[in-house]
DNA sequence: AAATAATTTGCAACATTGTTGCAATAAAGT
DNA sequence: ACTTTATTGCAACAATGTTGCAAATTATTT
């Protein structure tokens, strides 16, 4: 299911940020190449053939979320979904660009890349670091 | 604390939405109002005087968000943030007319009432329902 | 290629957070 | 004040997130 070259992408990812090449973050980088959307923790224990430890992926995830690999996206629940950092994202120093969409019918969460986020005037003494938009409706699958 | 017109508002509040109008729901509702920002779960464990059991906690919010009394707010963690409706709300017809921000010194989030979210312009096939805007950054207290 | 050093993983135990059924309690209508 | 209806709190449970430490894997050195 995942070529080669997407391998040597992965590979690559990971010895930018000096990380390690070890089985599970390539493979829970696989799922998010695969998944073309945003993941929630619980994805990757099913999502896997074998699932991983609980500990693991919570501790895969903040590496790469400390290293710029991958960033959060807000929800209104309690469940925190990610997606990977298609852009030029530097360690802790990451801001989308982009809309977050997600579909009321099928749940998924997607990274709208061309849809770049507007400019947004605060009221006199607020000092602008980062602007999340998402966006809830149904995308183009479940029309 | 709170003043008797407050009461008096908050008893509408209830009343208009059909809900008894109990300690509990009266004194989540107080808490609201004075905090003019938005709360999480845990606060109103912590905050009231008198600490609520959990699950009443858990029901009455629930209820206040059926009866489109509160909304929540998009995180990037797990918790799940609450605030009061100013506008005209309806049951299960909730749509967020401002933008939110959060402070990164201070943590709290406020609805910024006057700041209304720019329009989006989606690609092909997507479809709009709502639009959630959250700006990080440092509120005008914090400065 | 083997040995060592450094990192990563999985287990176990625990802490926190969210849920459900049911009996006790409080509110609303008469 | 009494009855009906709705709400609350308890207990037990389920799910989710965290920490320390030993075992296993990866990278590095020889």
């Amino acid at each position: 299911m995942t070529t080669q070259k997407q391998k040597e992408q992965i590979a690559g990812w990971l010895r930018t940020c000096n990380l390690s090449i070890t089985d599970t973050r390539v493979k829970i980088l696989e799922l998010f190449l695969k998944s073309n959307g945003a993941l929630e923790h619980g994805d990757f224990e099913k999502l896997a053939g074998k699932s991983f430890d609980r500990v693991t992926v919570y501790r895969t995830l903040q590496t790469f979320l400390d290293k710029g690999l991958i960033h959060k996206i807000p929800t209104t629940d309690t469940s925190v979904r990610y997606a990977i950092c298609k852009s030029d994202c530097k360690e802790h120093e990451h801001h989308d660009h982009h809309v977050h969409f997600k579909c009321d019918a099928c749940g998924t969460t997607t990274c709208l890349d061309d849809t770049s986020v507007p400019s947004i005037a605060l009221p006199r003494g607020y000092a602008m670091n980062n602007v999340e938009v998402v966006v809830s409706g149904v995308c183009k699958d479940c029309k």
